[in-house]
DNA sequence: CTGAAAGCGCTTACAG
DNA sequence: CTGAAAGCGCTTACAG
């Protein structure tokens, strides 16, 4: 009952078997040129043959900082995070850094712990797509120094690096297309208006509403959480109004399929007695039937260029900031 | 152009302010019982005044394990693995612990990579869905002495806790049920047999046919690689053929995906012209039409089992190893 | 019950 | 170009 653990091989190691100090071997694993070609070589060798790996907590302890990104998103099962993560996961992985995955569940104090977690962690910079515009809790982050950009989501009172999509643009054009399909009562189901993307895409709803002389009629906008039983409920409520909506238009993929599920429930056929209007499009939208008119965001693209925000930002902390506002395109399909 | 980042508190500050040694803080931290109630108090009261956060990598380092688990899977994008991570992730959350996510892509040295970052991390744990039965990369983990469980796929070679589903099983029943519908040429567009699930799934399917008398024809039988490309393509010469299959059984969902593509390219309707039985239950089956006869797993419970054994064996490192096997029900709905 | 001290495995000014 | 040494912020035997 005794276990014996192989402990790993150090940078001592490496050290005594290439006959060099700590320090030089230090320097040629941090690619420091003052090293001659003679020790670079025996350093090499001696990590080739004890299959050397540097420890990253020791590192990271020494310099301040690891090589990690903390990634807080709201959850990693809605497809359109999913194939954030994967953007940021592609870049960070070909940079030598390695992500902690942070599922928020729109909950600030979930959002929070993660937030103190990933700092003491002393992550190397946090990719947040924020749980709400105003004071969130990753001023935290600011303070303490450590780089941040907003994904999808921003911060109104943080000037921070941020990739976004063009929310009232994409809202803009998908009310405007069921306008043009000649419908007036539009109901919108939204998403909570303390994130952007609430809020920002109510504003899309509105502007083409105001813009084509279509009152903005209160009793159509119904504000759900995002999730996909919100809807359902909020089109259960739509539909049951005495002058129901002609078209619904809801505010992200998850609020889009409950929002089906009610109309099927409800025994409404789409398009013929309702046009339904998605914003994001993830890969089953397609296969719908009806297959489903959406705004079709820049997914994995949101990802990929908030990672190199990021490590642009750790190369360059001085550096001003840059906000990056991606388009949203509308893809006709049959639903509308 | 001075930035003055503020240091961030440490355990040394927390023993000045409280008036006692650094440790008597860290016993205070780690709920050692030698502490007396007084020393514990001033403790507690400056923690909080200072709005001390403990430096998790200092902590690592000194005690060799971090508060975070490795999660090594295929790609986070498949729905099957997306439900599993916040399994894993809702139980590490909960226990305090964080996850490094990792994509291997299916690439065995990407794999490698991952597993070399994570050893480096010095992680608590780590939970894989390896690529290959045999002579898995992994093996340096348990070498190393890290606890290490197997989601979904297991290893041969290496007896370690494991959470699998029922593959033989659940491929057994959707083929039969195939069958039970009158076909007797069913084609199988099958993963990876160095994986378990892929071995498995065909094993399953093989024992349908043959209790039922069926001859296995090898023509019928097309090994993709889990992704949807292959689905569409394998699918595509399954169709081709001069006696082609009139019903086919998909080992993932990303396979499906890709061959009702093709079987909707090809003109063929489902259910009349061909059936279709799927592996694996993403939430969008039921809203395809026809809607998807599919195999499903407990996708967030294997998460969540996995990371359960993970924490029973951080806990007890001697105790033997727990084999776990899920069932998987299959659901019949339209397509077959 | 309490504290001084060693040490985890690195990096990096500093001196030569 | 090279090495000895300090130190990152913790934890934990050890001594009292």
């Amino acid at each position: 009952l005794f276990l014996v653990v192989p402990l790993s091989i150090t940078i001592k190691d490496v050290a005594e078997y290439a006959g060099v100090s700590v320090a030089t071997v230090s320097r040629v694993l941090n690619q420091d040129h003052n090293v001659s070609d003679e020790l670079r070589a025996k350093v090499l060798d001696a990590v080739e043959a004890l299959d050397y790996q540097r420890n990253r907590v020791a590192r990271s302890l020494r310099v301040k900082t690891s090589q990690i990104f903390g990634l807080v998103i709201s959850d990693i099962r809605n497809p359109f995070f999913t194939s954030v993560v994967r953007g940021v996961e592609d870049v960070a992985y070909s940079n030598g850094y390695t992500l902690i995955l942070c599922n928020s569940d729109e909950d600030p104090s979930k959002e929070r712990m993660y937030i103190d977690i990933v700092l003491a962690e002393r992550v190397a910079g946090v990719i947040i797509s924020p749980v709400s515009e105003r004071d969130n809790y990753s001023k935290v982050l600011v303070k303490a120094g450590v780089p941040v950009v907003a994904v999808d989501r921003t911060m109104l009172d943080l000037d921070i690096d941020a990739v976004v999509v063009d929310n009232v643009g994409g809202a803009y054009h998908a009310v405007r297309h069921a306008i043009g399909r000649g419908h007036r009562r539009i109901g919108f189901i939204g998403g909570p208006t303390r994130a952007t993307t609430g809020r920002e895409r109510l504003a899309g709803y509105t502007r083409a509403l105001t813009e084509h002389g279509i009152t903005v009629d209160q009793e159509l906008i119904r504000i759900g959480d995002f999730k996909q039983q919100s809807g359902f409920e909020m089109a259960l409520l739509l539909l049951g109004l005495g002058n129901p909506p002609t078209a619904i238009f809801a505010a992200n993929n998850l609020m889009t399929l409950g929002a089906l599920d009610a109309i099927h429930a409800r025994g409404f056929r789409i398009p013929d007695d309702l046009c339904v209007v998605g914003f994001d499009d993830p890969p089953w939208t397609p296969l719908l039937s009806p297959s489903l008119t959406a705004v079709s965001q820049p997914t994995y693209q949101l990802g990929e260029t908030a990672a190199k925000l990021l490590l642009k930002r750790i190369g360059n902390p001085q550096k001003p900031t840059e906000k990056i506002c991606l388009k949203a395109d509308l893809i006709i399909r049959e639903s509308c």
